[in-house]
RNA sequence: GGGUAGGUAGCGAAGUGGUUAAACGCAACAGACUGUAAAUCUGUCGACUCUGUCUUCGGAGGUUCGAAUCCUCCCCUACCCA
């Protein structure tokens, strides 16, 4: 295929990046591939140990997906092998280690989800435990020698666990290491990553050069902050968006966002050729809200599309500002003709315990149609007609005996 | 190998014989308010057959009218010295 020409090509890829080891490089690299015709081979790290794909990770998987539409090649590493070890970065904690089945089968979720950025077609996918599972005792003792206690310690958050006492386990200096070997095996061109993979980037190249590979150009991007416009976006901190978000949850935690954030994730989030971004960013100031909900509409017609991007505005509309049930509710079938409404909110998943379910009823937090539960006790009747139960301002689930016929 | 400090509810952390289902903080849930699922304020936050009952403070025994708190053994974690 044509490529376009180097500049045209650095020009695309330089959007949004925090970094680039060394642009010299990467131009030499576009040169010699535009000579070659040959695509460079772009590495992205996955982590099998959270697939719960976020907004978080769509900017490193956005900058791929450039790489690929330039005609280069997308190389997606699950780390399964890794994911036994858990990456120390930006922790203070050792991560859990997963199991091969488990890593394998997350892997798996990790790519579906990622294609809804990535070409799939265009992406090749691989699992490190290919190699770094073969690797024997004396292989590792040999990849451990190229490095040193002392360049380990380099790293920030080695350095500071350290000094503040707080356990390092061996097998945690392993990690970056293993991540280099990846680097060593594919003799990728680029490695992408987070800022926070900045060390691990820099190892991987130092490893390809040990073992006589040309080193790769480390690309880091910006990590996203989440919802709550503090900490980098991240699922356990309960303040991200996630591709498997329904479109109304998108759309509402879209419109969360600090005001301040708007730029920012208009930036990073939304392609670089997308319309109607300076838009957003004019009505910014004047009528944040008008921008913001823009914004939210536009994030969630990437992951889903116009219609329903339009429909996430309408329900959020609906149950947000007129309070009200949204229009389109599941309707939950049940065998029995009635229920209490303790056992109720069980099934439904609204409370784990019944002293949770007799909490919120106490808390006159249940309502079903537009009537408050009062009495602990109460059954629901099931048979005449569907209701509407609600539970807090935004649960709703519609019920009703199943028909038989 | 030796020493020290620890293991308490989802997490962090008080409590060291008796109004202790266990302070406080975070998270979570609910309510008020709001352009927002933000911020702020208020309440809830072990379970159940719920104005009462039952089971919890690493594990197993023991002392006691009574133990998260005292004793014995065991398991686990971190750090220090070698």
């Amino acid at each position: 295929m044509r490529f376009p020409t180097v500049q045209e090509q650095l020009d695309i890829i330089v959007g949004n990046v925090v970094e680039i080891i060394s642009v010299d490089e990467l131009e030499q690299k576009l040169l010699q591939s535009l000579k070659t015709c040959k695509p460079l081979k772009i590495k992205l790290g996955a982590d099998p140990s959270r697939p719960d794909l976020h907004l978080g990770h769509s900017v490193v998987l956005r900058k791929l997906r450039e790489f690929q539409d330039l005609g280069h090649e997308a190389i997606l590493i699950i780390g399964d092998f890794t994911a036994m070890i858990g990456d120390p970065s930006g922790k203070s904690k050792t991560r859990p280690q997963l199991s091969a089945e488990e890593a394998r089968e997350n892997g798996l979720s990790y790519f579906e989800q990622a294609s809804k950025i990535l070409d799939p077609k265009k992406t090749t996918i691989c699992y490190n435990a290919d190699w770094l599972g073969k690797m024997s005792f004396a292989d590792v003792i040999k990849l451990s020698s190229h490095y040193t206690v002392a360049r380990m310690l380099e790293r920030d958050d080695f350095e500071r666990r350290y000094r503040a006492q707080e356990p390092i386990s061996i097998h945690e200096f392993l990690y970056p290491l293993a991540q280099g070997m990846d680097s060593v095996h594919l003799k990728n061109d680029v490695e992408l990553g987070g800022t926070d993979q900045k060390f691990n980037l820099l190892v991987g190249r130092d490893l390809q050069r040990e073992y006589g590979i040309a080193p790769q150009v480390c690309i880091t991007m910006s990590l996203l902050v989440g919802t709550d416009g503090k900490e980098k976006m991240s699922k356990s901190l309960g303040n991200a968006i996630c591709f498997n978000d329904s479109p109304a949850d998108m759309y509402g935690k879209a419109l969360s966002i600090p005001d301040t954030l708007i730029e920012t994730y208009c930036k990073l989030l939304i392609p670089q050729n997308e319309t109607g971004i300076s838009e957003i960013l004019e009505q910014r100031e004047a009528e944040p809200r008008a921008a913001k909900r823009t914004l939210a509409k536009k994030i969630v017609a990437l992951y889903y599309s116009e219609e329903e991007a339009e429909g996430a505005e309408t329900h959020f509309d609906q149950v947000f500002i007129h309070k009200k049930a949204p229009d389109t509710l599941e309707l939950l079938e049940f065998d029995e003709p009635s229920l209490p409404i303790i056992d109720l909110l069980i099934t439904l998943g609204a409370a784990v315990s019944k002293s949770e379910a007799r909490r919120m009823i106490e808390q006159k937090s249940v309502l079903v149609g537009d009537r408050k539960v009062e009495a602990i006790n109460e059954a629901i009747d099931l048979e005449i007609e569907p209701k509407i139960i609600r539970v807090g301002k935004r649960r709703f689930f519609k019920v009703a005996i199943r028909k038989t016929f």
